[in-house]
DNA sequence: AATATGATCTTCT
DNA sequence: GAAGATCATATTT
């Protein structure tokens, strides 16, 4: 399992780390659902135009403020939820989208939340999609990824592979800082987020 | 293959 | 009141 000192550092160079970790989720009846990062983007506070953080601390981006290691989980469009993990050091107002996942482990319950028959390549390749294939909502807000009894946590991968090909481009779906390259994800990989490749076609 | 639209919630102006 | 770190379906090229 990641530890804090992983996340306590500038989320631009957290992103392109998370690129072939393991999200994993534990249901309460023990199961466990797991899948590979393959697509993250980097937020930072008052220097980043697209971030929820930029015009200050809300009552919805409190917990970017706060510790490193803590889930942000936000509701976008009146339908979505969008799981961050928070960065840098206490204070600094940073997070890491995580937008698309390959799905490993418990993919028949994945495939359940979402939407019966559904190809593996359509189960979590976009922010949305992984909340409702790993079961995420905002009553995980504010958990803490870091503690042992978490029941949401992310891995280092064990058999899956290590080595991943990472790029990065301009993030996705914002109007603002698209100078910034902070979209990072596995040029190999064909779990990206649907979304992306419209955009970068 | 590209573009449009509906769903309909939260936040900030 | 408008815009938004989205997605699925429908409609048009």
């Amino acid at each position: 399992m990641l530890k804090r000192r992983f996340y306590s550092r500038h989320s631009p160079l957290v992103a392109p780390e998370l690129i072939g970790k393991i999200l994993v989720r534990k249901l309460d009846d023990l199961k466990l659902i797991r899948g590979i990062i393959v697509e993250t983007e980097a937020y930072t506070g008052s220097d980043d135009p697209a971030s929820h953080a930029y015009r200050g601390l809300t009552p919805r981006t409190q917990v970017m403020f706060g510790k490193a290691g803590i889930a942000y989980v936000y509701f976008t469009y009146g339908f979505h939820n969008c799981l961050n993990v928070v960065t840098g050091k206490l204070g600094e107002a940073e997070a890491v989208l995580i937008r698309a996942i390959e799905p490993i482990d418990g993919i028949e319950f994945m495939r359940k939340q979402r939407k019966n028959p559904i190809k593996d390549l359509d189960i979590a390749n976009g922010p949305g999609k992984i909340c409702q294939a790993f079961a995420i909502d905002r009553d995980l807000n504010g958990l803490d990824l870091t503690r042992m009894d978490s029941p949401l946590f992310i891995d280092e991968p064990t058999t899956e592979k290590v080595q991943r090909k990472v790029v990065s481009s301009s993030r996705i779906g914002i109007r603002n800082g698209f100078d910034k390259k902070w979209r990072f994800y596995d040029e190999e990989s064909q779990f990206v987020s649907a979304r992306a490749n419209i955009i970068s076609s």
